[in-house]
DNA sequence: GACGCTCTACGACAGATGTAGTATCTTCTC
DNA sequence: GAGAAGATACTACATCTGTCGTAGAGCGTC
């Protein structure tokens, strides 16, 4: 049931965030990408990284004319679930709140974001009662 | 003036939970919580974790009788806030609101917290106007 | 003062991750 | 079809983290 959690070094998100954001790329698009960003990895690194995330299972690749196509297998959102729960349960056994209240407390948000966030809040009174 | 992470492994990680729910203790005090919580590590393991965590500086010992004795030198908030950052860096470029939301969204709070939660974002709005 | 207990110091080792070099293979261009 | 350009495969290596084993030092008890 409870689906493994899906480790990734900080290189090998870099490569993910590439996937995510740019669709799917050959070695060299991503390394371009990683290198405006920044990263100044050499092309052998970045096929390292994309063939151990696709070891992972976390990337597929398909043959397209000379090269290969890496894409992601995985959302950022499933990613980000895996990350705060290691953190949550890491840090404060499982129990969220303090984690979120850190969050509110200590970061900025647009008013935009608030008043998304002030509907969530009220939603959650009902799942609150919610049994199970 | 950014704090540089603190970048703590898991196991390193029940070592500094172990010393912020019992106070300063010694290893074999250390190592005893950790059994408790299901961790059968060795007593050199755990001597290993608090060597290592007081070259990174972030736990102190003293002398007392025949055994050292260790403390945190930062608190769980910190590390916290530092794991947070990370994250949100990460795989964000910095932005709080996904993680946040994700938080709200998919994780279970009491009525308590919830509560809490409705009172803070209250007070989020001063603070979106305030300027820097 | 020898014995045993407990503690610390040090070294070791495997697996994960970040990084890259070299060798080989494909393909495009004259 | 020979050479250049680009792609992949394979290997290597350092660092970090989790995990211990062994050796030696200090002290309490006969």
């Amino acid at each position: 049931m409870a689906k493994k959690p899906i480790e990734l070094g900080e290189g090998e998100l870099a490569v993910m965030r590439a996937l995510w954001e740019g669709g799917p790329q050959t070695v060299r698009d991503v390394m371009n990408r990683l290198h405006e960003r920044g990263r100044n990895v050499a092309y052998t690194t970045v096929l390292t990284f994309l063939t151990r995330l696709e070891q992972k299972g976390v990337v597929a690749s398909d043959k397209r004319d000379t090269a290969y196509v890496y894409r992601a297998r995985i959302s950022r959102q499933s990613v980000t679930a895996s990350r705060i729960k290691t953190l949550v349960d890491q840090l404060y056994d499982g129990a969220a709140a303090p984690v979120l209240l850190h969050l509110i407390e200590h970061e900025r948000f647009t008013p935009q974001e608030i008043a998304q966030l002030r509907k969530l809040i009220q939603d959650l009174d009902s799942r609150a009662e919610d049994p199970r």
